[in-house]
RNA sequence: GCCGGAUUAGCUCAGCUGGUAGAGCAGCGGUUUUGUAAACCGAAGGUCGCGGGUUCGAUCCCUGCAUCCGGCACCA
């Protein structure tokens, strides 16, 4: 007997096992159409999967939000059959659902096309209207290894040795193709919507390993239906439209050239937005106690081996080298590097005198220009640059100090974000990497005092196992960008090695020298990058205290000039960011102008105005004009252009 | 760094199977003085990313390099 408890308190009974699919026909037609995936005790289980116990039943309709996973899972399977009939000796490895998508490697030698893709499109389709069973097979690990090798598939053959001991090896077979995975699948292929599309073609590394070969990447999309797919290539196609990249340029707010890679230069406007995020975090950091310093951007190598950055990070860092007698001998040649990050000037300031536990903490600060020589392939406009400016600080504290740091960092990182407009913070929190400076005792120490503190600050974060800086766990903050990377802004970092490495050391109330703990942090992480995401987030449409042009000031003839520069001068005197445009242009031009350049606020002056005193006031994105005495629209603007939180 | 793609006027892009290039916008010169998202006319603007090769002839084919784009790897 099996009793399966269904969501509406319905118990069904039956004298053996039976599948939930037939549970499905058995309720209604309409169900059993729409049923893609079983939950059995809450486990995810095929729908043509025998269910042998008393278990409570749920179904996954195809109208579910939980049904696209499984979508993308089986499209990328059928994207992998396809493959494997359109080129043979192609080998396949892994290919899972990804957040709006999916995407399978494949081992190949000749490389694929985007051109391939209508090919490999169509005989999607055809193998989804073969409506082929997709089969559950329980085989052992032998089985499954001798098949693969048999079959020249040695990433297959290789990975299930991998598997844990004691785990279930299920086979899933569709067809006469066979892929090692752990489902759950749809019954069978017809049930897979054909509201899929080939994205992209990518290199990616065998186990995510760069010295392992090399595979080929093909990514999809799939939905569940037409109607979801065009929705979300539209939402793409909008998305690009915010790149920063692009807007950088539109609005002329900076631009990068090949001889200086990786470097910006920042236009009048684009330096404006910088110097208002700057000014702000400035604000910010004197308000919630911090010391602000400045440190050598050129520091002797000696600094850098002590602190252990030349060994790790030799390869990545701009060295100079200064021949002292500029006679070409080799005794005399000093090394010196660019600085890739501020600590240990910042331990070299907090070693000038002796420094008391009633100091501490000390929350010094520096908007540090920083150099690292980043791979080629990093390089991503302003995310990702060789020159940048972080929002750095370190706080020298004792262990008792740490809770109560983390969470005023994490309450003043938060508050920081929202007055940028950002609500959807990610934290990880990043632990022990393989490769690291420290003992284990120290590491258990530091990642229980992080762990402690964050919790303690309320924050929800998800673990990122492997992932912290070879000092010290850290967490990180991470904003998303218009298409939907990730990027890391705000960093903690809790930090045992470094002032043992670079002696810090502050007196304690027994008379006793101890060592400091450091908290390495930032919040914007750098001007650069968070800039990037500002400018996507806003597509470009600054909030007034960001808009590096708050106002544009446009006649509508000459006769108004005079008037206009009065208005200007006004709108100056009264702080705001001002532009005059007194071309001999019409009014819609003018408008369409400031329009696509998202200046927040136009006056119009013309005869009228000038003979009135009045602005003629449009909003950006807004088609209404409003007439407002000049002192009324300049106090309005001027409190709209008011710097959150601090002033 | 690795895999794939791209590189044509300031910008966005076109250029069929090899015969040394074209549009729109911007800029410049004129006309126009305009009431809330593109007035009209004109002239000009290019070592087709850089180097090598094939060819009578290369923007186009081959090759090396550089940069950029999409991923991967990296990210103190």
């Amino acid at each position: 007997m099996v009793a399966l408890t269904l969501p509406d308190g319905s118990v069904k009974s039956y004298d053996g096992p039976v599948t939930a699919q037939a549970v499905a026909e058995e309720i209604g037609p309409g169900l059993a159409k729409a049923a893609m995936l079983a939950k059995v005790d809450g486990v995810e289980w095929d729908l043509n999967r025998p269910i042998d116990h008393d278990a409570k039943l749920e179904l996954v309709r195809k109208q579910d939000e939980e049904s696209l996973e499984l979508i993308r899972h089986d499209a990328a399977h059928v994207l992998a059959m396809a493959v494997q009939e359109l080129f043979p000796g192609t080998q396949i490895t892994f290919g899972p659902a990804t957040e709006d998508g999916f995407y399978y490697d494949f081992h190949r030698d000749a490389p694929f096309s985007t051109e391939d893709f209508e090919a490999i499109e169509q005989r999607m389709r055809e193998i989804v209207d073969r409506d082929v069973p997709i089969e559950r097979e329980v085989w052992t690990r032998e089985q499954v290894a001798r098949f693969f090798e048999e079959k020249g598939e040695r990433f297959k053959a290789e990975w299930v040795w991998e598997l844990p001991e004691g785990e279930e090896i299920t086979m899933y077979r569709q067809g006469d193709w066979i892929d090692l995975c752990r489902g759950p699948h749809l019954p069978s292929t017809g049930k897979l919507p054909k509201a899929f599309k080939l994205m992209k073609l990518a290199g990616a590394y065998w186990r995510g390993d760069a010295s392992k070969p090399q595979l080929q990447r093909i990514y999809g999309t799939a939905w569940r239906d037409e109607k979801e797919l065009k929705a979300y290539l539209l939402r793409l196609e909008e998305a690009e439209k915010r790149d920063h990249r692009k807007l950088g340029r539109q609005l002329d707010l900076f631009h990068m050239q090949d001889e200086a890679q990786g470097s910006i230069f920042w236009h009048p406007k684009g330096w404006t937005l910088y110097r208002q995020a700057e000014r702000y975090m400035r604000a910010r950091l004197e308000e919630a106690g911090y010391v602000e310093v400045k440190t050598p951007q050129l520091v002797d190598r000696a600094l850098w081996e002590r602190s252990g950055h030349w060994d790790k990070f030799r390869e990545h860092m701009f060295i100079a080298e200064v021949d002292e007698g500029g006679d070409g001998r080799l005794e005399d040649t000093h090394h010196l590097a660019l600085k890739p990050m501020n600590c240990p000037g910042h331990v070299q300031v907090f070693k000038q005198g002796i420094k008391s536990y009633r100091d501490l903490p000390i929350r010094m600060a520096e908007f540090g220009a920083c150099h690292r020589y980043e791979p080629h392939g990093a390089l991503h406009g302003l995310m990702r640059v060789r020159s940048f400016v972080q929002d750095d600080a370190h706080i020298f504290c004792t262990e008792d100090q740490i809770e109560a740091e983390t969470k005023d960092f994490i309450d003043l990182l938060m508050s920081v974000y929202k007055d940028f407009g950002f609500e959807d913070v990610r934290i990880k929190f990043s632990d022990r990497p393989p490769v690291r400076s420290g003992t284990d005792a120290v590491w258990d120490k530091a990642e229980a005092a992080l762990k402690a503190a964050t919790e303690k600050a309320g924050a929800a974060y998800t673990l990122n196992p492997g992932e912290g800086a070879f000092y010290g766990p850290k967490l990180e903050f991470v904003l998303r960008d218009a298409i939907g990377r990730d990027w890391q802004c705000g960093t903690l970092q809790v930090d045992f090695v470094l002032p043992e490495r670079l002696d810090a050391t502050y007196m304690a109330d027994d008379g006793q020298r101890y060592r400091p703990v450091m908290l390495h942090r930032a919040i914007l992480g750098s001007f650069e990058r968070f800039i990037g995401i500002l400018i996507e987030q806003f597509a470009g449409k600054f909030p007034m205290w960001l808009a590096p042009v708050q106002v544009a000031i446009a006649t509508i003839t000459n006769e108004a000039d005079g008037y206009a520069e009065q208005v200007a001068a006004a709108c100056r005197k009264a702080g705001l960011r001002v532009e005059t445009d007194l071309r001999n242009e019409k009014i819609n031009f003018k408008i369409r102008e400031h329009s696509v350049a998202k200046t927040p606020a136009v006056f119009v002056v013309g005869a009228r105005e000038a003979a009135e005193g009045t602005v003629a006031v449009r909003r950006l994105g807004g088609k209404a004009q409003e007439i407002l005495a000049l002192d009324e629209a300049i106090s309005i603007l001027k409190q709209e252009a008011e710097t959150p939180g601090a002033a």
